[in-house]
DNA sequence: GTAAGGCTTCCCATTGTGGGAAGGTCAAGA
DNA sequence: TCTTGACCTTCCCACAATGGGAAGCCTTAC
């Protein structure tokens, strides 16, 4: 099948495709006699891999060693400490944001949000001091 | 003072500030005969703000609008509104990742981890079905 | 005067995705 | 057979925010 239904069958765009295929997240796909890529069942499996990968926020790095160790059938361990390094990073990025919010919220709790410019907010921003980091 | 000591006394660095001036988040500094960016104590202020807003999370554009805000004495109500705006958008994000979490969570727990290839995680990814976004 | 360190601009890389242009290909219908 | 529309190709540009580094000028202290 041309690279179009490829992209429909596995959710990854055709413009995507070829970007994982130049930087070598998956190999560069046959080509017809006219260039057309070409790709199986086989390989919209893998792209529906990535396309998975990426909805569970998986970098392009660790999608290629999932990839790698999925296909060559690797001990799970590898899979698992990959997994879960990713778990910590979302959890990091999970409280900063967090703690953002938190704070957010609590300056614009005691914000009026009226016709006046004394705001809470920018009396914040404007004496940074606090950390929220 | 120059770029360097504003960017010490501020927290941003010089390249960044350099780039706020290029995206017009902040104005052109004024120059040296030599061509040296100028700062005032007032410069380093805006700087702070800018700094400090980064670290709550802001975008270059919400921010450029909370520094006009902020300088014109605007009405808080516009400055409220941004703010909760970018926690609305805060709490999605995090939603997103927590879901990710979750299930990254649930297939780790079920994956032994050891010599063995089978793997819960692999399995996901490569039956891809669920969704996680 | 010279050396060190600061400043200037310009280009490149990151991460993942998309838009769009210019041009080749293929299939179907008139 | 010719045309047309839909598809494919590559190449460049864009986003957001940040950093690295090069080449060259400026300043300051010794």
């Amino acid at each position: 099948m041309n690279i179009g239904e490829a992209a429909a069958a596995s959710g990854v765009s055709a413009k995507m495709i070829r970007h994982y295929e130049q930087i070598g997240v998956i190999p560069a796909a046959e080509r017809t006699g006219s260039n057309y890529r070409v790709y199986s069942q086989n390989d919209v499996h893998t792209l529906q891999f990535v396309r998975r990968a990426r909805d569970l926020g998986f970098s392009m790095k660790r999608i290629q060693a999932l990839l790698g160790l999925w296909q060559q059938h690797r001990p799970s361990r590898e899979v698992k400490r990959l997994a879960l390094e990713h778990v910590r990073e979302l959890e990091g990025k999970i409280r900063e944001m967090e703690a953002m919010k938190r704070t957010l919220e609590q300056l614009a709790e005691h914000c009026h949000g009226d016709h006046r410019p004394e705001c809470p907010i920018l009396e914040d921003l404007s004496h940074a001091s606090s950390a929220a980091r």
